[in-house]
DNA sequence: GTCCAAAACTTGACTCGGTCCAGATTGTGT
DNA sequence: ACACAATCTGGACCGAGTCAAGTTTTGGAC
């Protein structure tokens, strides 16, 4: 039952809990999952925990780095381990399927910006949209899942 | 007050009314505005609207592609009526500020993923995260604006 | 110009994700 | 073992957005 995690917290300041630790294997176990997903899956673990203290650790942990919240449109947010990479993100229209996915253009390219208007940018969020095998295979009128779009259809 | 917004309207078979008229020339005159925003602006030139028809409107303008909606993390969703040139957004962590930007690497390059993983690829969403020139010369304690972070702290 | 069906609008209740608060509980350094 | 700060709990609350039912407007046909 070592698996490091309480080791990684205490070296990043944070108290060691039972609900954090679960907290924290839970985004290793279902990486993507939102807050919901996670207090499910912590849960059936630990039997209970509240939904402040599920949202207050990902905050914290998500403040030390250790997670990283992803926030697509039309969606709750959703969490990750894989931290530090730059990684970026491809959703489903269709079914909300998310997949990691590396920068085309290299490490970090996509910090620079043509014009950065004197800002000081430290964070390109990029996600593709499109829609997976599967759901391009069936008829565009049964979607199962809210696509990102108000109202109904969600042709580009 | 012929703009030319009431025959853009009726190209692409939506009916023109007065609060759409108003909604669209609303989105025109604040770019990156939110629902509420446009509704209050709305509200001074015709007086009174209701939420559900700003919603409605603003949901069947992008539907159209006559508007584009933009849904940066923390944060309502956003409107412009720039379409169709894939361009990008920077947004300051500390007060929100929005602007565009167009895409450093060319034309649509970010449609091209490492490994699209079967899917069929329709956008690229960037998001430029970072401190604008004014926030950036502020203590980082006094911040205006909701971060996207949860929990106060917003350094990366 | 009038009529009428479809489209659009209004109002109000509701859902969902997330936050705030106050009091109880627990982890940790001494 | 103790004390206290950090954390957790439960419940109220909030903002953005959606749903549903009933009324008004639009625009094409006569």
């Amino acid at each position: 039952m070592t698996d490091g995690v309480e080791s990684l917290l205490r070296a990043n300041g944070v108290r060691s809990t039972a609900q954090r630790l679960a907290i924290m294997r839970a985004v290793s176990s279902q990486p993507h999952a939102t807050a919901d997903q996670l207090a499910e899956e912590v849960r059936t673990v630990i039997g209970t925990v509240s939904r402040q203290a599920v949202y207050d650790t990902l905050g914290v942990l998500v403040d030390k780095n250790l997670l990283r919240r992803i926030q697509p449109a039309g969606s709750a947010a959703r969490y990750e381990n894989r931290v530090g990479d730059n990684h970026h993100h491809l959703i489903c229209r269709g079914c909300s399927t998310m997949f990691d996915i590396d920068c085309a253009v290299g490490t970090r390219p996509c910090l620079v910006a043509d014009d950065d208007h004197g800002f000081e940018i430290d964070e390109a969020e990029v996600i593709y949209w499109g829609r997976c095998p599967a759901c391009r295979s069936t008829p565009a009128e049964n979607l199962g899942i809210a696509p990102p779009t108000q109202s109904g259809s969600n042709q580009i």
